[in-house]
DNA sequence: CATTCACACTAGCGCTTGCTTGGTTACGAT
DNA sequence: ATCGTAACCAAGCAAGCGCTAGTGTGAATG
């Protein structure tokens, strides 16, 4: 039993852990499993993580990182208008949910599932996300772009969003860019 | 083992399970924390189901169906214009969904956990709440209030309205009336 | 008064779970 | 040539899982 925090397998290891989870769910989800997956027998899986519990945390850390990550990139990159950067957000927000495929949907669908301690320590990262949500969303108010409270509208956007995952169907014939500006069309659609 | 399929003591039992659902998991829940909370041994359970899937499947069953009475019981009451009727479905969902706190969030956030068997015994229901909903926001559409694709603004909706499941707190002063009546008001504030 | 029935109990089987142990291999640095 | 270390394996443990078998009730039914 000798984990290491940093190893680039671990980060190879990390991604396999994602995608299973997303298919079956954590709890589902045994070790023997992430094993295969891994190409490697369960007793290996403890040299890279100290429990089950670690692997959880380690990718709802990937996926919430990453996440935050292209919405910063997607802002820094896209025009300055109040539209513009709440159609990055939500742009980036569906790409790293629906293209991706993982990690960011294990970090939404599976974060009851955290111990206490780990919840306590990823808690910032996510907040420092919604927050950055809750800014766009308090520009385009102000812009009088949308309408309502600050924080009800970004619940009631980013429930749409990630819900998508429910029915998303990533062989149809809409993107995440296109789903996104349809949705953003619909709170902004104002009178003629 | 001699399940009865309609008995009283049956819809008490799970009403008990689909609390347990809502707090714990289907996966994390067990036959004998659900026994337990039944006031029964572990057992016992199986005179009334045949297994643990047929649990989750009573309840995801009595979830929509009170779902789907409620929501019908709500439109015919109110009054006959596309924006009260979709307000009145709103709040009926909400109702069910964050006062009942039990057998519809179960229907929402556990039908993965159905088997192929249970699914397709379940879906013809499922499929009857959503075409209501569908026919409610396609009248919405068609008389200007709202603006969109009928089935993408419906998913929008529907994601906004599930995802409340996550951040609602009932002894907060909002209502489901109001946060219904907050959703509407984002989507059809036209402008000035 | 005998039988049936719904409902509950005790006991435990067979299996899977997360995790541990003690040891082996591959390989770059010394 | 030797050593240190990261990576892996085979084997298995203790606990917990869903579920079954067989039995005991007290109330309703004939």
């Amino acid at each position: 039993m000798n984990v290491v925090n940093d190893s680039p397998r671990r980060k190879e290891l990390t991604r396999v852990a994602a995608q299973l989870f997303v298919q079956e769910g954590f709890d589902r989800t045994t070790v023997r499993m992430l094993a295969q997956e891994m190409g490697i027998k369960s007793g290996s899986l403890f040299h890279h993580f100290r429990d089950k519990q670690e692997i959880l945390c380690a990718v709802i850390e990937e996926g919430t990182q990453n996440a935050l990550t292209i919405a910063k990139e997607s802002l820094a990159q896209c025009e300055n208008t109040p539209e513009a950067r709440l159609h990055a957000m939500a742009r980036a927000h569906l790409e790293t949910l629906l293209t991706d495929r993982n990690a960011h949907v294990v970090a939404l669908y599976e974060w009851r599932r955290l111990d206490e301690a780990s919840r306590e320590h990823l808690i910032h990262l996510r907040d420092a996300y919604e927050a950055l949500w809750q800014s766009v969303i308090a520009d385009a108010l102000e812009a009088g772009l949308i309408r309502g409270d600050k924080f009800l509208v970004s619940r009631f956007v980013l429930g749409a969003l990630n819900w998508t995952v429910r029915w998303y169907d990533p062989a149809g014939q809409r993107s995440p860019e296109e789903l996104a500006r349809e949705l953003i069309a619909m709170m902004t659609a104002h009178g003629h």
